[in-house]
DNA sequence: TCCTCCACTTGACATAGGAAAAGAAATACG
DNA sequence: CGTATTTCTTTTCCTATGTCAAGTGGAGGA
């Protein structure tokens, strides 16, 4: 991780929370940088999620199983922005979810011990903290509301429209589980898509 | 609203963080006390939400359209429970949801301006606000992976078993939209579960 | 260069679940 | 009370979407 700079992870701390700069950097005190490899695993279903990324670079994804045993895509982590299993890391409950590495990737860590002693010891942690979690309740909420007042083929539109390297870096499987559908219906989506 | 006592709210808030008495009470300040009649609206779709509530007796839900134009209920509120769009209401941003008081309802209202003054003077509102918003998340992620991972029946049984109240006072076509089957299916599923 | 493995597409087929309609039962109300 | 309204059930029909299986194309390894 070499030459590996905060500016990034400053960034996004700076725009969940406008503050100083450095304020900022105080926040980031007890991220450290990890590389994570392609395929590998940063959670596991049944364990208890004990840290936060923040992803720099690369993409990841979150995935469960369904009541017929398929997998399902339930979240995708792109370069800029928050990856955890909430749920399990407040909460201290066993995940449900996996989170894997789809390529390679650099992010800021940050272990769930250190994050409550920066939440009671950094006043702008506990505050960025706070609206961390609301950003990531709107996300969930968005979702669940796009997913059922627009058409699968608005939502994959929308999504690669928004994250551009999911679409170069993701096997259209797993897109197609994010959006709940077959990937054979995704690929009828996107030939109709074409026409246009 | 005559001899209505802050006991489930201060019960509520207990159970959220644990807090002394006095701490707590400090914590319900700014609730106050109102009546929501039966169909009565607390918020409306395209409205910001600047109101949130503890409902100290009765039931809500929260609703919106589908793509066909269909109803669907996002959300039972019961007594007990922390009831507000909090998308709307920290993002201040419009609604996409309403809100209606399905039975008559007692509850606490705190708005905005109120909530965010508390966050910033009282440090047990600060850490209980906290607390639940990762509450909030977990009852939404906890919804989406259980319409994943269990069948329609399961969930209908769990929710009915956790909140009997709905059972009795809501009719079966919002229980219905909620578990996201058509209310011809819900019946379906009923006749089923009797024959056990 | 060839071979193998994925990723993706395509078409045939099956089916779960929704729409519509109509009746029964329960509830509200004048 | 008796009439109207809403809630719930049940049946028939139908279609959107998933499953399965086969086929194409491209990337990487030996």
């Amino acid at each position: 991780m070499k030459g590996m700079t905060r500016d990034r992870l400053i960034d996004y701390i700076r725009q969940v929370l406008p503050m100083s700069l450095v304020q900022a950097m105080k926040v980031t005190v007890k991220f450290h940088p990890v590389p994570v490899e392609r395929n590998a695993y940063v959670l596991k279903a049944s364990a208890i999620c004990n840290t936060s990324y923040f992803v720099e670079q690369g993409v990841l994804r979150s995935y469960t199983y369904d009541l017929d045993g398929n997998e399902v895509t339930t979240a995708f982590f792109t370069s800029g922005t928050y990856c955890s299993d909430l749920l399990s890391f407040f909460k201290r409950t066993p995940a449900r979810e996996y989170i894997q590495a789809i390529t390679d990737v650099r992010a800021w860590a940050i272990s769930y011990a250190d994050m409550q002693e920066s939440f009671h010891t950094i006043p702008e942690f506990r505050e960025f903290g706070r609206l961390n979690i609301v950003g990531q309740y709107s996300l969930l909420k968005e979702r669940m509301l796009s997913n059922l007042q627009e058409t699968a083929e608005k939502r994959y539109s929308d999504l690669i429209g928004i994250y551009p390297e999911i679409l170069q870096q993701v096997p259209l499987k797993y897109i197609a589980s994010y959006l709940g559908i077959a990937d054979t219906s995704l690929s009828r989506i996107r030939k109709e898509a074409l026409k246009k």
